[in-house]
DNA sequence: AATGGCCTGTGACCAAAATCACAAACGGCA
DNA sequence: TGCCGTTTGTGATTTTGGTCACAGGCCATT
């Protein structure tokens, strides 16, 4: 990707502000952005009969979006939240998409980050498909020790599909 | 897509004819095609010790491949089987990247399926974030129903992550 | 109609995790 | 330092789903 390709992007990028717990994408809003954590981290969670299901924890360098929604023009299921204070760029795709002149450059720059995204939420899902919880806990542990690091464990707990009770045995057990 | 884009497209696909059971992409084997099913269905699915886990199913007028695979170049750790007698159209991403003028049509053409595949992926995953096997089942009931008419429930069972005595007991309370 | 193979249903039992209830630890802040 | 709210740990109990073993059904082929 060219200089000229890159200042291009960013100038359809916005940055904003959050402070812990502030939302970005809301249940039942359309998602017409990608976001772009510059600090902080961003958490995207599902709102169960009241309780939250967390599905993704997005940190410095990383994009996210609800690319469901994006494609079908319809409202959030999902809710973009930040965990800690954040600063994100907002990547408009509106803009982006129906610029008179759009370089090819920015369908594969979109390309990629639609695959990086989904490539990501396909990897966590085998997590549940081929394992158990606790040797869900021992890969985030060995693969994303960032994740423990930086998460609370009752968030941890519902990212991982267990009991907040259960995610403190396991852990208790790793000693 | 104007005609001339499509059967530009059409150039680049091959039939195939699969019996039941025939394997189409194999485990240790790159991929480097989209598949579209005319006819049958195709099965993917990985092999863990021994055992068989179903990802997905793919039907008449659907696509499939192995995105990560195509991405990365690196062996497939998925296989992808015909469930019955099938035809299915091949797509050859090597020569409709490569070729001297791609349009950005390509571009695009090759980005909607990557995101379609990509999101049918994530829709399943999401199956096993929030829901309870008995969920899934139901959900599967309403909104996949063609599953239920054609797949043998025994490969459903490790499709929606349970044993297949639980899903036969789950489907008996369903009447 | 009989055979054999495969697929599905079902009971008994077991193990893992959910749930409930409460206690302990921690962190900011007056 | 002491207080309060949030987060984490832990025991007791219940639920759920997995595992094992086997019976019955269905279907194709002979």
């Amino acid at each position: 990707m060219t200089n000229e390709d890159l200042s291009s992007l960013v100038s359809y990028a916005t940055g904003r502000e959050l402070k812990k717990g502030e939302v970005l994408l809301n249940e039942g809003e359309v998602c017409r952005a990608f976001y772009l954590v510059d600090k902080g981290y961003l958490r995207t969670w599902y709102n169960k009969n009241g309780a939250e299901i967390n599905l993704s924890f997005t940190f410095e360098g990383d994009f996210i979006s609800n690319l469901k929604s994006v494609k079908s023009k319809r409202p959030s299921n999902l809710i973009i939240e930040a965990g800690e204070d954040t600063s994100v760029w907002v990547f408009d795709l509106d803009s982006m998409t129906k610029q008179p002149n759009p370089s090819p450059e920015i369908n594969i720059f979109i390309r990629r980050l639609a695959i990086r995204i989904l490539l990501a939420a396909e990897e966590h899902s085998n997590l549940f498909k081929i394992y158990t919880p606790t040797e869900r806990y021992r890969l985030i542990e060995k693969n994303h020790p960032l994740l423990l690091q930086r998460i609370p464990l009752s968030q941890l707990a519902s990212y991982l599909g267990v009991a907040r009770e259960t995610l403190s045995r396991i852990r208790k057990k790793n000693h």
